[in-house]
DNA sequence: TTGAGTGCATTTTTT
DNA sequence: ATGCACTCAA
């Protein structure tokens, strides 16, 4: 169809019902490139949902013909549950997924032609840097020169850049050896058959610019391209959407992204793709979605006046008819543990006048800050959840699991190899480990293949172990999943080992969970959305590819390979869901508590009330994003993300004194405040709340402090302690308050010309009095009394 | 092979 | 303060 002379659609008044006129626009544009300017919590995943289901519903396209591309597979699942809520769609025919998982499902269906093994598997990111970590040691290099995460880090800007080994730029003999190290990683996955997560990116990207059949086809093929967080993209994914989408190709590109809401420049995000997207598709639709559905107005003052500080926006003000709400209440807090006491008691009322305790989230700019907080909700008995840990994925047991199965698929992944060789323990130690490295590397072969080279002791053992991993594949041959994953974890020792452990009963439950995880791969998710090959027709010459029956029978057999009729299996399948999709990270995700997380990830949710914790200077904004250009830009966008998470009640809050890396700093309170405007807020007096004054809140604080975190056994399930009283510690006793005239350390002061600080040393007296003090945005200085003016405030 | 002891870094993170 | 990665002795 010629989107030029676009044809009057009925509008079926359904999908279309309660749009405001932007949003309505948006989800009806022409068929042409549009950028969409989507504020937070204006109806982003609405408006594209609708958009999809309005194309599909007036018959402009069918499900084969459109790909929506997002950044997480919540985004993913979210867009494509709503989608079938609207509309019975067979999803199967489109391409709705993340960038990578898109990339997995290209590639499984080019895989000869991308020049990868036909069952590859995929690193995350762990796996990379191990990886990585070998080819360091097999070169012999230095790995304090080389670190591995930072070769990582390397790597894989390469890689999102689009360069390959011998594209870099080799100036000097660190980047000569990292580009070698680059070339060699490279030839160790491609003997391994293995891919990391940019790889997915970058090779997809390079079958798609050089192979033109294949390139024709896709274009040919998406008549609607669909891009989630567009603000989010780095320079290879655009590039990448450019191959299936070229500029004056006449496809449709929406683009969806917020300016404002782009936090993840540090990982390579670049907002200008936003701008270059609108000058090369010579966009003609820019629609701008500034109603915003979440929050009251006191609240979206506080936003939109503090983005108004950023230069370099694409212009862009939330609006709500909510009304202004409660005020935002600012608190300051005498110390951390004070500030965390605070939260709860105000979390605790909310609580009581009826919110759900997951409605409630405390969001702080580090991880590092999120202690204190645990600590007091676990003594007040509070039960909550931490974003951010370890994922089910990535536990150490299910990842041993994991490579016992990549083993059955792949005897020659030695990233695998090297992780179960000798756990559970069978006496297979370093010296053995080191001569088999030796052999392997002298004939070019996999660690597995050169197992026979390996003599004595060592050699039988090693020789034990691939019978043990052959064995299993033997035995399995044809089983079900299910059955493949209780005959290795057996065979294995896994289970044994575990169930000898002391503390292996969690693990042993992860491991079980793990079956489950499996089981509910092949049933429900009829494996293979991602994973499964397509289906032969797929690229044949001039095959329209709109409505093929890609109905495959969930749990029966996996779809045979365009090129050669063979068969990815359940377990490859199943291999590559988990290198994808990392899970969930919290057992007790169902449960009411409260949620504790970073700013950044909180982007994309809401909550009814909304805690943001250590506004000071150093903090929030970060003091290692103040050096760069467009740090501190960066950091406002991250407040202004936090400020847009809340619905109903908005707290913001800070401390005098903090606890960090082992030393009590004194922090000014954050810029930001004075970026807010005065009307939305509401100060709340510090002096009427917590314990009260001086020592007795010291001494409790560092009562607390040392009772720790390390008793706890797991978020929510503890009562409140009984105490005794605790035993004065003799630091307290001891502690006495260095004054100078009217000066105190911890306390404000003013200086003419640096304004505001924290004074945090004195020192000497007399003429000879010095002061350090942290004046925040000016740093720390010291001042020597006789000649600054310092007043004292408060 | 395993445990204790030492040194070191410690913004943000999805796939 | 604390966790983790790595070294060295038993």
């Amino acid at each position: 169809m010629n989107p030029h002379d676009e044809p009057q659609h009925p509008a079926p008044g359904g999908l279309l019902k309660n749009l405001n006129p932007e949003q309505y626009a948006a989800v009806t544009a022409p068929a042409e490139p549009a950028l969409i300017l989507a504020g937070a919590g204006s109806g982003k995943t609405r408006v594209l949902t609708t958009r999809i289901a309005w194309l599909l519903q007036t018959g402009q396209v069918s499900p084969g013909g459109i790909m929506a591309v997002t950044f997480t597979n919540k985004a993913a699942k979210e867009m494509l549950t709503r989608l079938t809520t609207m509309l019975p769609v067979n999803a199967r025919g489109m391409w709705i997924g993340t960038f990578h998982g898109l990339c997995n499902r290209f590639l499984r269906a080019h895989w000869k032609l991308a020049g990868l093994p036909q069952g590859f598997q995929i690193l995350d990111a762990t796996d990379s840097v191990s990886a990585i970590k070998r080819v360091i040691k097999a070169m012999s290099l230095d790995e304090e020169r080389y670190v591995p995460k930072q070769v990582s880090w390397f790597i894989a800007g390469a890689k999102e850049d689009g360069l390959r080994p011998p594209d870099i730029d080799v100036h000097d003999e660190q980047t000569r050896t990292l580009a070698a190290i680059y070339q060699a990683y490279e030839d160790q996955c491609a003997r391994e058959g293995v891919v990391d997560f940019a790889e997915l990116m970058l090779r997809s990207y390079e079958v798609m610019r050089d192979q033109p059949a294949v390139r024709e086809h896709y274009q040919r093929r998406f008549r609607h391209v669909l891009v989630d967080e567009f603000q989010d993209t780095n320079k290879l994914q655009y590039a990448w959407l450019k191959m299936f989408a070229p500029p004056g190709q006449g496809q449709s590109v929406l683009a969806v992204g917020d300016d404002d809401q782009s936090i993840y420049a540090f990982r390579g995000a670049r907002v200008g793709n936003m701008s270059d997207f609108e000058r090369e598709y010579r966009v003609k639709n820019v629609i701008k979605l500034e109603q915003n559905y979440r929050s009251f107005g006191n609240i979206l003052d506080a936003a939109n006046e503090l983005i108004s500080r950023n230069s370099r926006r694409l212009g862009k003000e939330l609006r709500t008819d909510a009304g202004p709400g409660e005020p935002v209440r600012v608190y300051e807090a005498s110390s951390d543990f004070a500030e965390a006491q605070w939260l709860i008691e105000e979390a605790q009322a909310l609580h009581r006048g009826g919110m759900d305790r997951k409605e409630i989230a405390v969001l702080y700019r580090s991880n590092a800050q999120s202690r204190v907080i645990e600590s007091a909700l676990f003594n007040a008995g509070i039960p909550y959840r931490v974003y951010g840990g370890l994922r089910f994925f990535e536990r150490a047991e299910v990842k041993h699991a994991l490579a016992y199965l990549r083993l059955l698929e792949n005897p020659n992944d030695d990233t695998s190899f090297l992780r179960v060789v000798n756990f559970p323990a069978r006496g297979i130690g370093a010296r053995a480990i080191e001569l088999l490295q030796d052999a392997a590397r002298a004939s070019g072969r996999s660690l597995y293949q050169s197992v026979s080279a390996v003599a004595g002791k060592a050699g039988s053992n090693l020789k034990a172990f691939n019978d043990l991993v052959d064995s299993t594949r033997n035995l399995t041959v044809g089983h079900t999943l299910r059955e493949i994953l209780e005959q290795m974890l057996e065979i294995s020792g896994l289970n044994e080992f575990y169930r000898n452990d002391k503390d292996g009963a969690e693990r042993l439950e992860n491991l079980g969970e793990l079956i489950n995880a499996a089981e509910a791969f092949v049933t429900q998710e009829g494996f293979g959305k991602d994973a499964v090959a397509l289906p032969v027709d797929e690229l044949a010459p001039g095959a329209i590819s709109e409505g093929l029956p890609h109905a495959v029978a969930p749990a029966q057999v996996a779809t045979p390979d365009a090129e050669t009729g063979e068969i990815m299996s359940p377990l490859a399948a199943f291999l590559t869901h988990a290198s994808l999709e990392a899970g969930d990270n919290q057992a007790q995700a169902g449960q009411d508590a409260v949620q504790l997380m970073t700013v950044h990830s909180a982007k994309g949710l809401e909550f009814d009330a909304v805690f943001i914790t250590g506004l000071e200077e150093g903090l929030f904004p970060h003091e290692n994003s103040l050096s760069d250009g467009d740090g501190l830009e960066e950091e406002r966008r991250l407040m202004y993300v936090a400020i847009t998470r809340a619905r109903q009640r908005l707290y913001l809050c800070f401390s005098q004194t903090r606890m960090l890396h082992g030393q009590t700093r004194y922090n000014v309170k954050s810029r930001f405040f004075d970026e807010l405007p005065e009307a939305a807020l509401k100060w709340l007096s510090p002096r009427n709340q917590g314990f009260g004054s001086g020592f007795a809140r010291e001494y409790q604080d560092a009562w607390q402090r040392g009772s720790g975190l390390k008793s706890m056994v797991g978020a929510g399930r503890v009562e409140r302690p009984s105490y005794a009283e605790p035993p004065v510690p003799a630091s307290m006793k001891k502690k006495v308050a260095e004054e100078h005239g009217g000066l105190r350390v911890g306390k404000g002061v003013f200086h003419t010309k640096f304004g505001e600080g924290v004074l945090v040393t004195l020192e000497g007296s007399g003429a000879d009095a010095r002061a350090q003090v942290n004046f925040g945005r000016h740093g720390m200085k010291w001042l020597a009394l006789s000649v600054a003016k310092l007043t004292p405030i408060d």
